[in-house]
DNA sequence: TATACTTGCTCTAGTCACTAGAGGTTCAAC
DNA sequence: GTTGAACCTCTAGTGACTAGAGCAAGTATA
């Protein structure tokens, strides 16, 4: 049983993101103490780990729970899945190449190095 | 003059992005008709092309404020300037870094194409 | 000239994914 | 038992737009 800072300290995800993330219906609802504080198991860790490296990976909290959905229910074709992520691999590499044009371009701005 | 649909085209911003640009003090209060729509010089359109770019360069608004100040006065050095681009330099390369990461892992993904 | 249609105006509120703050409660260590 | 960190809920703010309502101005065609 981890708490909510405990959680946040071995994910990397910040304490009111948890919070927002259960609002969001991404995380159930965690057991509470006796006191009221969340309570989390191995399977929320896993499960809060999964959806972070998501965000990383640049899905939106709707892909996310898209995603939850379909990993809960593994004997569905995961053709969504499939569509989710090749519409992200389009976007990712379109900003990719323009990430490479702003970083020459950077590259040219910083190159005037405190002159006028 | 142009008006701000002939802005927005010729720049690509849309029309109520230019509106809030405005609003933001990126773009100075535009010019009215009689019938108090905004009418654009060459000048208010290289403006806005500016911005534009900028925003794509990944610079907040904050940002180009102050670079649009500090072109506004030529004659002090681009010490400023410059460590907003390395700054953003640093980013940008990052941000590559983590997408190029990204893009491998999503190939990974689409690749199962359609299966469970 | 009349009409219809597009484009423009202001203003308010909504979006996404958090983040900050107020004001209070619980937990763990000493 | 007391302190201080971590927790709770709730509301409001952030950045950079975006959408919609309700109305006015501009323009193309009959």
């Amino acid at each position: 049983m981890y708490s909510i800072g405990q959680l946040s300290k071995r994910t990397g995800v910040k304490v009111p993101t948890i919070r927002y993330y259960e609002q969001m219906g991404l995380l159930e609802a965690a057991e509470r103490s006796d006191g009221n504080q969340r309570r989390y198991s191995k399977a929320g860790l896993d499960r809060l780990a999964f959806i972070r490296h998501s965000r990383e990976l640049g899905f939106s909290i709707d892909d996310i729970r898209e995603l939850l959905e379909l990993s809960a229910h593994p004997e569905k074709p995961c053709g969504n899945a499939h569509a989710i992520a090749v519409r992200h691999l389009e976007e990712v590499q379109d900003r990719i190449a323009r990430l490479r044009r702003l970083e020459m371009e950077l590259q040219r701005i910083s190159a005037c190095d405190g002159g006028t």
